[in-house]
DNA sequence: CTGATGACGGTGC
DNA sequence: GGCACCGCCATCA
């Protein structure tokens, strides 16, 4: 496939879409296996996203487990709720358990698919 | 073109 | 455990 230019955000999103319900990621694992330079890259992107896209945006936390604030106090609140109604449990210090709800990432036939290869972070061919 | 601006994360103290 | 520092670089004004 290949070929079409997509930004670096937009390989992110697709890459979010694929997290499955009642699963989470982190920016840094999103930024990684869409071959982005710097787990920033994925905050930035999701930072775009319209109030009704379709992306499954709160799916996305980060390394500790934790929503990351933004401007919006109401934002972060909304991502909690979200998580809740997909059974995702947060713990008493606000944190998720990344053991149990964690993605381990796209299937290697999907990452296929989509051109999608995932190399050693920061090694960019 | 230049500079500001981000929903992060690892490291060191 | 917390906190400050710094690297990260695609967009946009």
């Amino acid at each position: 496939m290949g070929g079409e230019k997509v930004s670096i955000y937009e390989r992110m999103l697709l890459v979010v879409r694929v997290i499955p319900f009642g699963r989470v990621a982190t920016y840094g694992q999103i930024a990684w296996i869409a071959g982005a330079a710097s787990p920033r890259m994925a905050g930035y992107a999701l930072g775009g996203l319209a109030a009704d896209t379709d992306v499954p945006w709160q799916r996305v936390v980060n390394a500790k487990g934790g929503v990351s604030p933004r401007g919006d106090p109401l934002a972060t609140d909304r991502q909690r709720k979200l998580l809740m109604e997909e059974g995702v449990r947060f713990e008493t210090d606000g944190r998720i358990d990344l053991d149990h709800f964690g993605w381990d990432g796209p299937d290697p036939e999907w990452l296929e698919a989509n051109d999608f290869t995932l190399l050693p972070w920061r090694a960019r061919g």
